[in-house]
DNA sequence: CGCCGAGTTGAACTGAATCAAGAAACGTGG
DNA sequence: CCACGTTTCTTGATTCAGTTCAACTCGGCG
């Protein structure tokens, strides 16, 4: 399967474009590659791409004080990009950063927008990726205040074990919310 | 100000829909009133409507064990609606409650879905809306994961004075991941 | 008037942070 | 392919923010 299939299979599975509207998307990507610790977004950077993941993997984090905080970490056949920079097209609060070598395409604002603007069907498409991410993000929202950090590295294990098993104690505590010392306190407590 | 009207502000501050557009959305809404402590949508409901405030407000939140996690507070002129379950037509993991007498406009499921069909514009209102969801909850995402108590109470001193001045000590306590009786010293410390 | 829920205050406790030091893993150049 | 330096991971000791439990105050409402 080439690259931009990649693509077209996960965006028909929310909505089946015509080859028409697939053309004005398809037209406009661009393959790229990121060595290990690129940035595909860096902190203060207007956001001017969404990027799908063809292999490797990126994080999402933001910086505070002299700590990393990560938002969420993006895999293979998946988008990533600074959303909130790329909607608002202000500059980034957060960075994106390739954690190996990355192999993706992107796509630019401007045609996201002309996609949006000439078809229906391109407008839902954003619509149920909002959507998507909204849900994600009230999860994520409900495990942060529910959770104590082992109850939420026990749901890691059920729910993402690809998060445990792709990433650093180091990235993985700052997604948790808590130092990489906690974090490997608790593996040792349960056993890995 | 008619409820209708104020209704076709809040909608055409994102997108202004033609006269048409605006009859299959204005048509299918309904007038509703709810008591304090009312249930706009119970734990457990699929949710079938999207609630718009005229006056009063509501809080969503999640049960956890024996206690309260509040997700979120909405006011006058605002949406309101178990989002999640909305859109996934699935049964809601939270609650939407009056937290005082509110007066409200609905609009059914089926009525969205049926603009979302109709209408590009009726679908973009979808996806400004579902992204500005995403904004909203990325920014609390990150309050929560970087700021303690009182730094997240500060925060809400500036720049959402209403939720301190119109809530209880106990719903504030329970939206910003504490108990009430930390809230109770931390009010006490900074001094109001 | 008396009750009841909401808010406050105090004392003891706890999960996670912090600081510090040692062990393991990693990649880079010789 | 090994040697070295750097980063990551682990472990221990101490500290701290926030919890828990309990008692007391206050204001509103029947």
């Amino acid at each position: 399967m080439t690259p931009t299939d990649q693509i077209k299979n996960a965006l028909f599975k929310l909505v089946r474009l015509t080859a028409a509207e697939w053309q004005v998307f398809a037209q406009n990507l661009e393959e790229v590659n990121f060595r290990k610790n690129d940035f595909l977004c860096p902190i203060g950077q207007v956001e001017q791409y969404i990027y799908f993941i063809h292999t490797g993997l990126a994080r999402v984090y933001f910086q505070k004080e002299s700590e990393e905080l990560t938002l969420n970490f993006h895999f293979e056949n998946e988008f990533v990009t600074s959303f909130s920079s790329f909607l608002t097209q202000t500059p980034s609060r957060v960075a994106v950063q390739a954690l190996d070598k990355v192999h993706a395409s992107r796509i630019h604002y401007r045609a996201i927008n002309a996609l949006y603007n000439q078809s229906h069907n391109g407008e839902r498409i954003g619509r149920l990726i909002a959507e998507s991410l909204y849900l994600a993000k009230t999860n994520r929202e409900i495990d942060l205040l529910s959770l104590s950090a082992e109850e939420q590295y026990q749901n890691l294990l059920q729910k993402n074990p690809k998060f445990i098993s792709h990433l650093s104690v180091k990235h993985l505590a700052s997604y948790l919310g808590i130092q990489p010392e906690s974090l490997s306190r608790i593996r040792n407590k349960i056993g890995r």
